[in-house]
RNA sequence: GGGUCGGUGCCCGAGCGGUCAAAGGGAGCAGACUGUAAAUCUGCCGGUUACGCCUACGUAGGUUCGAACCCUACCCGGCCCA
């Protein structure tokens, strides 16, 4: 599967047949990571307490450059979480409270640690946090040692301060226009520190990327590299990363195994080649027989198939991906009925579900309260919409009637009951 | 601190005394078509005890029979000046 031993493989090739590299500052880092000699880092925001999809690429790209020998560093942004990164941002953003930082801080580095091998001697991995050396950095040092070597003209140059200052009605504070030097002192330190040589990151990094690069070469005579990713967008040029309930995290508790499964099968069919490439360690053969077979036979959804199976193992597992794939299929079988209660039992473990109380139901409940209390509408009209719209099924079975009473007669054998919003949104609903 | 422009529903954006739950667009939701895709078409898109009532147009007051629209103060943002 992972197609990186062989000796002649070389990660520059890779990255840019996979559509990769965006930016790259100088063309000798090309030969820096073919040689293993790159030790790479990427800072992740700890904004929310969970990684997402989007960032999931990044820290993929990480792995890749792990795989090829390269030593790195993926950076929890524990300090510059506290201040606000401007780039790709149209607005101010709040600043987070300091408790609700660590602890995204430290969800997110579980999550992290996942995709590195720390075992590697040659190829070493790190997983650091900024707040250890950026908290107590005193303001008259930082400024001495960082500020004094950057000029104003060269961060009013950036994209993403131009774009605030061009921005009709929102402005961009001191702190935020600040945050590219806190990232460069980052590079400076993982470069003294670490020997870090290199830094990546999405195509709205560049900027901060190249401020580290000049502060480094101007401050230690040292040269350090840059390569950036294109943004991914979905094929109508919208932010990838979106499904029914919100983003797509990799944290099970917010987004379910058969969730994130159910994501990537439902990619279109456009955007295949881009995704396979982007995400997944299939080789070159491997995904353009996937690309030929989804132009071919689209309908079989066979690239879809695997480029689900291959993440939903990766982020949760080989009993993640079961979970989601018995949820799958029974979920869209044709027939709920005929599948037995106790394989339909093991194979809803990864569904969506909510509880409700076992004794409305022996007092019979209005499908309407049913289904808000259950949480798969936010209010009663919404239900009612949905009913006479034709959306609601109850045990996959179409409700037209919005007086309709549900009891205990609907719940199915393992004692809940199966509700589904529009085509393909369940609910799994335990009466306890 | 002064001047000036602005703050409208999830977002953008009209409205500028009644006919405004508020045009239009986007997003979202549902239906049809299909392949759990895309595109397209249709309907919905504040809540509710539902042709009524309640809540909503930065906040608090005021004028008026009646305000998102007028007045006052305050808060927040942009720009310009100091």
């Amino acid at each position: 599967m992972i197609a990186m031993s062989a000796s002649n493989f070389r990660v520059s090739e890779d990255l840019r047949w996979r559509g990769l590299i965006y930016q790259v500052s100088h063309d000798q880092v090309i030969d820096l990571i073919d040689n293993g000699e790159a030790v790479a880092y990427i800072g992740f925001d700890p904004s929310g307490d969970s990684l997402h999809v989007g960032n999931l690429i990044q820290l993929l790209n990480l792995r890749r450059l792990q795989l090829a020998g390269n030593s790195v560093i993926a950076l929890a942004g524990g300090a510059t979480g506290m201040v606000g990164d401007p780039s790709g941002r149209s607005q101010e953003r709040n600043l987070l409270d300091q408790d609700v930082l660590e602890s995204n801080v430290a969800k997110i580095r579980v999550q992290l640690g996942k995709f590195l091998d720390f075992e590697s001697k040659s190829a070493k991995a790190h997983l650091l946090n900024n707040a250890d050396w950026l908290s107590n950095y005193s303001i008259l040092n930082f400024l001495r040692d960082v500020g004094k070597h950057i000029t104003v003209n060269q961060m009013m140059m950036k994209d993403s301060v131009r774009v605030r200052l061009d921005e009709r009605d929102s402005g961009l504070s001191f702190t935020e226009f600040s945050y590219m030097l806190l990232q460069a002192a980052d590079f400076a330190h993982l470069s003294d520190t670490y020997g870090c040589n290199l830094q990546m990151g999405a195509s709205d990094q560049w900027g901060n990327v190249v401020t580290g690069i000049e502060l480094i070469r101007k401050t230690r005579q040292r040269s350090v590299y840059g390569v950036t990713s294109p943004l991914l967008l979905k094929a109508d040029g919208t932010k990838f990363g979106k499904s029914v309930n919100g983003g797509v995290y990799l944290d099970p508790e917010r987004t379910s195994e058969y969730e994130f499964y159910q994501f990537f099968l439902r990619s279109p069919d456009q955007e295949m080649s881009q995704l396979l490439k982007f995400f997944t360690f299939f080789s070159r053969d491997e995904t353009q027989d996937l690309i030929d077979s989804s132009i071919q036979r689209p309908e079989e959804r066979e690239a879809q198939r695997a480029l689900a199976s291959s993440m939903t193992e990766l982020v949760h597992g080989s009993d993640g991906l079961a979970m989601a794939v018995n949820a799958s299929e029974a979920l869209f079988s044709d027939d709920l009925y005929s599948v037995d209660d106790r394989a339909l039992s093991m194979a809803l473990a990864g569904a969506p579900r909510s509880v409700i109380a076992r004794d409305l139901l022996i007092q019979t409940a209005n499908i309407v309260e049913f289904i808000l209390g259950a949480g798969l509408v936010t209010s009663k009209s919404e239900a009612r919409k949905l009913i006479q719209q034709g959306g609601l099924y109850l045990n996959n079975r179409r409700i037209e009637d919005d007086q309709r009473v549900v009891t205990l007669d609907d719940l199915l054998g393992i004692g809940a009951v199966l509700l589904r919003k529009g085509k393909r949104d369940y609910l799994l609903v335990d009466a306890k």
